[in-house]
RNA sequence: GCGCCCGUAGCUCAGCUGGAUAGAGCGUUGGCCUCCGGAGCCAAAGGUCGCAGGUUCGAAUCCUGCCGGGCGCACCA
């Protein structure tokens, strides 16, 4: 909200300092930021350090001419000279309060472009765990802040339905159970599947390790599921479908959902990959190599120097998932030829590269094709959840790709890759689809040693600080017994403090505080930071937590509940009367910067929630929420509404709890969590 | 070997495009519930910002080089 403000003041600065300096002296940027302490003023610069070498004047000297010349501006009541050369500025404190108090308009909607986030991308062979959850909960929110700003977003979830993930699964219930594909229907439609999977997968995984030529059952599944063919692949389905749908359940518990599941199998059968192949033969980006180790591939060539393509990181889509290496790593590559990547295999089957820049492609429109599209199943707030098909479909769905810019959340693992690819579209010609094409990384989601002992996990101390998630090998937390730890933990404190809730209202609170829990958790850190997930940390409700966040807000409206009660007086109602009141309250002072600091905090919600978007880092958003909340509950201790007797002071602290209230609230709709009346 | 990421208080982390005494949570110690709910508030203790150079009026922040740790560099996804 202080954005406009914002502009206004460097204009006038800038104004200025081409008035007393001359057009050479003003700095390409004026640089704008919050002094330390509301008494000190709202807004400072410090231009007139940089002014201070080319003019040979002190700074001070400078900021006192600036602040001398500097025109009147809307909204700022004053400026002064500060320290030893920082020009200050003061907002007019009532008018700002007044404007801003039930004004809850975000964005208009902008011309701009369609964004794709592609988020969850989960293998639909197991359960969901804490590391899908923090790419699932960081994609949710990127979409949620970009239309908060106004941009038309499209979330999509990638389904890799012909892996060799599902393989596993399909090799485990024909080959160790094993299972009849009706068996499996019927095991597929019970409520667990997904965690029945999740053993399953890891036994899988030992009985190949105990015998390495059983490798050779998954080749020919895989191939089999590629194909469609057979029993094997009817399994494949019948896995993938009820698995997803598991997956989508327990997204659901946290509010995520999407507009399109795009399955990897409609990529295949559709050939999406050889239209997109053709021109990437026809213009030598990639080409058959006829000799070396490579023989019979068709190789991509890589450049070492990708970033020069552009400055954002990189392209993708396909699975989040790391497969552990079940062999040694190799590390460096042999010969000092230049380094290819293997698009299509000797065997003629495209690998994961070639499929993503095929679907890369259509997301961007490029690539002249279309799926056909069928309801899947009903999304949380009503609405038809679309998926891909190969053949017929419905006719009256609605418009999916051909975005300006495609976000793929995927684990920084994968950063290699989504260079290849991003590389990939920039050779071929789509250079402003390749600088539009966002890696969004993030770091894993590992296990603290003491969390993992606690999954009876008894590694070789390796010495490492972490313990690695792992699919294969069965260890990790599920998702969804995270979230039963937290609303269980939840539960308990509610009933707590609120005998007098029925089973459902306690229930229902619970959730939400569970879900504002795990959501801030998974967004509190930056990206670049491992989480070493540690589950005593987790369910903790105190401090930095979600939690904290909702009982401020909480707090907040239990004063209007009260002032409602005695006064008959509502938040509107507390708005309407500022208009005519006094401004004492406001006045710089003890009481008057505290509550402006409030007020002034509740406002940067915009330019957070820009910032973070600029950034991709969600993280800025849950440290704004953080500090919001901290700066509510200490003006609420130190200043009491309901026993102040003056009423004009009562009124405007009443007015700023609102305003907070308000915020916060929008504050934590953006991260998927809302407040309970009562906790 | 090459590439990316991390290294700030005992622990986990913030610190925006360089700027005013380096912040928070947890933990520790000590206070605060006849008064809008203690999932809270206040206070104290605790830091060579990995190391060394450089740029700058000014560096946790930018550049270079080291040191320590993680990840990646497959005809796996």
């Amino acid at each position: 909200m202080i954005l406009p403000l914002q502009q206004a003041v460097r204009a006038a600065l800038r104004d200025t300092l081409t008035t007393l300096y001359g057009p050479d002296a003003v700095p390409a940027t004026i640089v704008l930021q919050t002094p330390p302490s509301r008494a000190l003023g709202d807004l400072a610069s410090p231009c007139a350090f940089e002014l201070a070498r080319s003019l040979r004047k002190p700074p001070r000297a400078i900021a006192q001419e600036i602040v001398a010349a500097l025109p009147a501006i809307d909204g700022i009541a004053k400026a002064e000279a500060v320290g030893g050369g920082y020009v200050n500025l003061f907002m007019d404190r009532a008018a700002f309060l007044i404007a801003h108090l039930g004004n809850t308009t975000s964005a208009a909607p902008s011309g701009r472009p369609k964004t794709i986030v592609e988020h969850t991308a989960i293998n639909p062979n197991k359960a969901a765990h804490i590391g899908h959850l923090r790419n699932a909960i960081l994609g949710d929110t990127v979409g949620r802040l970009l239309r908060f700003l106004g941009t038309p977003v499209e979330i999509q979830n990638y389904i890799d339905d012909t892996g060799v993930q599902v393989a596993d699964v399909v090799v485990g219930f024909q080959h160790l159970e094993p299972r009849t594909l009706d068996e499996v229907r019927t095991m597929a439609a019970g409520t667990r599947f997904d965690y029945e999977c999740w053993d399953l997968y890891a036994r899988v995984t030992e009985w190949y390790q105990a015998d390495k030529a059983r490798l050779a059952v998954r080749a020919e599944t895989l191939h089999a599921i590629e194909h469609g063919e057979g029993e094997s692949a009817q399994m494949g389905a019948v896995i993938a479908e009820a698995i997803v749908r598991c997956h989508l359940r327990t997204m659901a518990r946290l509010d995520i959902d999407y507009d399109l599941l795009s399955w990897e199998g409609d990529i295949l059968r559709l050939q999406f990959w050889a239209t997109a192949f053709d021109i990437l033969k026809k213009n030598g980006t990639v080409y058959l190599q006829q000799e070396g180790k490579l023989k019979g591939c068709w190789v991509m060539e890589i450049d070492e120097d990708v970033d020069a393509i552009a400055e954002a990181p990189v392209p993708s889509a396909g699975d989040a998932e790391a497969v552990a290496g079940e062999t040694d790593a190799e590390p460096v590559e042999s010969e000092a030829n230049p380094r290819e990547k293997v698009i299509v295999r000797s065997n003629g089957t495209v690998t994961y590269v070639g499929k993503d820049i095929a679907n890369q492609f259509w997301k961007f429109g490029l690539l002249g094709k279309d799926f056909a599209y069928r309801r899947f199943a009903t999304r949380i707030h009503g609405e038809p959840l679309w998926a891909t098909t190969t053949e017929g479909g419905e006719t009256d769905h609605p418009v999916f790709g051909q975005a300006g810019t495609v976000i793929n959340v995927i684990d920084t693992r994968q950063s290699y890759l989504q260079k290849l690819l991003k590389q990939a579209l920039a050779t071929m010609g789509h250079r402003a689809q390749a600088e539009q094409s966002i890696h969004f990384s993030y770091e894993m989601v590992a296990l603290s040693h003491k969390t993992a002992r606690e999954l009876g996990y008894q590694g070789e101390p390796d010495g490492k600080p972490f313990v690695e998630v792992s699919g294969r090998k069965g260890l990790g937390v599920k998702a969804d017994d995270l979230i039963d730890r937290l609303i269980e933990k939840a539960l308990e404190e509610v009933r707590k403090r609120n005998p007098d809730f029925s089973e459902a209202d306690a229930r229902q609170t619970a959730e939400a505080i569970a879900v504002a829990a795990l959501r801030y958790f998974m967004v509190k850190f930056s990206r670049t930071k491992i989480i070493a997930f540690d589950i005593d940390e987790a369910l903790s409700f105190e401090g930095e937590s979600g939690p904290y966040l909702q009982y401020a807000a909480v707090r907040a409206g239990n004063i209007f509940t009260k002032l409602r009660e005695r006064e008959q007086l509502d938040e509107a109602a507390v708005a309407a009367q500022l208009a005519g009141l006094p401004v004492d309250t406001l006045a710089p002072g003890e009481e008057g910067d505290a509550l402006w600091d409030l007020v002034l905090t509740c406002a940067r919600l915009d330019e957070t929630v820009d910032s973070a978007v600029r950034s991709l880092e969600p993280s800025v958003l849950a440290k704004y929420a953080f500090s919001l909340a901290q700066a509510f509950s200490g003006f609420y201790h130190r200043f009491p509404i309901m026993s102040e007797e003056r009423r004009d002071v009562r009124l405007w602290r009443a007015a700023a709890a609102s305003y907070f209230r308000q915020q916060m609230i929008r504050t934590l709709a953006l991260m998927g969590a809302v407040v309970p009346g009562r906790m």
